[in-house]
DNA sequence: TCTCGTCCTTGATTTACGTCAAGGTAGTAC
DNA sequence: GTACTACCTTGACGTAAATCAAGGACGAGA
């Protein structure tokens, strides 16, 4: 695969490589999901030009690590990335899956100091965005600041669904809310809501689920009994949508 | 008790009644834990021009309700209260509880519309800051723009906090955590960090930690008999600090 | 091609916590 | 005082998921 840089002339420019980044907020096709949402395009420009782009992550490579000292936050543009936390014991928590259009990084703002590792789950872009350059544009353009204040606050909701999810859900229940997560998130960025591949291990979804690996593989079995999934070690076809979601809601 | 009003005229205004509605940023014992914090004298009277001061909340009132609108977050001047969702199967999941000094209500922002219920667990004042006056004060003051970032990111980061708790430790550890987190949240407002009444049932600390009202009861009587604590009903003496701090740590 | 390492699956067994059941305690109303 | 209710505790038992153990599949590298 060659990469087509957005100096070249080519007349491509416009769907370029999605590893391409030398690519702006005004021509990205995220734009309708990450932070340019709701912004003229005048103003997409200012947030533009605090935006950097540097080289792919390559899998396994990380964004930043717990207690780095926070400077900006970072929206993905091509791939995925785990955040992670490590306990006192040396174990690891896996707090969220981020994939194209997603904003992370925003746990590190509290305390200067990020809250959690970020890893590439496979070769990733990032944009970077220098959290006091993000400040100071957000005190001049008000939708922009509201757009941030939203993103951070579904952080929260969402964090929140993950608690409920692992005070109250079964092991069935874990796992097909988060292949339905996953489905719906593919759907927003226009891809298919039925089939996928999954780009994080079974230890990955049991760290993120609080299930152990072995057990994330016995649902995984169990779906595929019941032909609600077919699983293909990582790729993933949704046989049976509504059936995920009444194993999904069931509560109890 | 009596209940000054700061119009009284009676010297004692800057110690008012903890529930004393006509208190003001200012004065308020609070300002150093809440919003105004690092605000300069000048920059708080403005933000305490926004903010409204309304009668206390009955044991059991709603501050709000999920799916309500949004309009304003809340700051806790006086009791407790506890955050919550109900489940698609009628069953309550508590999200977070709220105590003097706190922010609620910070869950609405992305959606405009209220993501959980908020009760009080006993009598409880609360500021009400309307959010669109905050977000354009915000643009104004970057000490308070960069305030709030920091308040939602620690909610962030809390949450993250319980998504580990309940993912990877035991009953005995969950409830020793909850119990350190009341203490180090007492000693921040200047109350004993050792000896306290909690505001909340056996079965809102179970919604809360994701286990049930025995175990909860269990784990009590268990840590008792170990005297790390002593429990008589909702008040709660901490005997033996380091050992609790095992108890919540070790992480086995 | 074979080898090594990582990841995944499946089965047998254990266990922490949930469920069910009963009874105790404290606050409030009458 | 008694009665009612909400809340808490304790015990006996059941179960979902963890743990322990073994083996299979796949990809990378020689």
């Amino acid at each position: 695969m060659t990469i087509r840089l957005a100096d070249t002339g080519d007349d491509n420019v416009l769907t370029p490589c999605i590893h391409d980044y030398q690519l702006n907020c005004g021509n990205c096709r995220l734009n309708g999901i990450c932070l340019p949402l709701a912004l003229k395009s005048d103003d997409i420009e200012q947030l533009d030009s605090i935006i950097q782009r540097s080289k792919p992550l390559q899998k396994n490579q990380h964004l930043y690590r717990e207690d780095d000292d926070f400077k900006s936050v970072y929206a993905v543009r091509s791939g995925a990335l785990k955040a992670y936390k490590t306990t006192d014991d040396g174990r690891e928590q896996v707090t969220g899956f981020y994939f194209p259009g997603e904003i992370l990084g925003m746990d590190g703002i509290s305390n200067n100091l990020h809250a959690s590792s970020a890893k590439a789950l496979e070769t990733a872009a990032v944009c970077e965005i220098p959290f006091t350059s993000l400040e100071k544009l957000s005190a001049l353009m008000p939708s922009l600041q509201r757009h941030f204040f939203q993103l951070m606050s579904r952080e929260i909701t969402e964090d929140q669904q993950l608690i409920t999810l692992l005070s109250k859900n079964s092991a069935d229940e874990r796992v097909a809310s988060l292949m339905l997560s996953i489905s719906t998130r593919n759907s927003r960025r226009k891809l298919s809501a039925t089939q996928f591949r999954l780009p994080m291990s079974r230890v990955d979804i049991g760290n993120y689920l609080g299930l152990t690996v072995e057990t994330v593989s016995r649902v995984f079995s169990r779906m595929q009994k019941l032909d609600i999934l077919q699983v293909d070690n990582k790729e993933i076809k949704i046989l049976d949508p509504p059936g995920l979601q009444n194993m999904a809601n069931m509560g109890g």
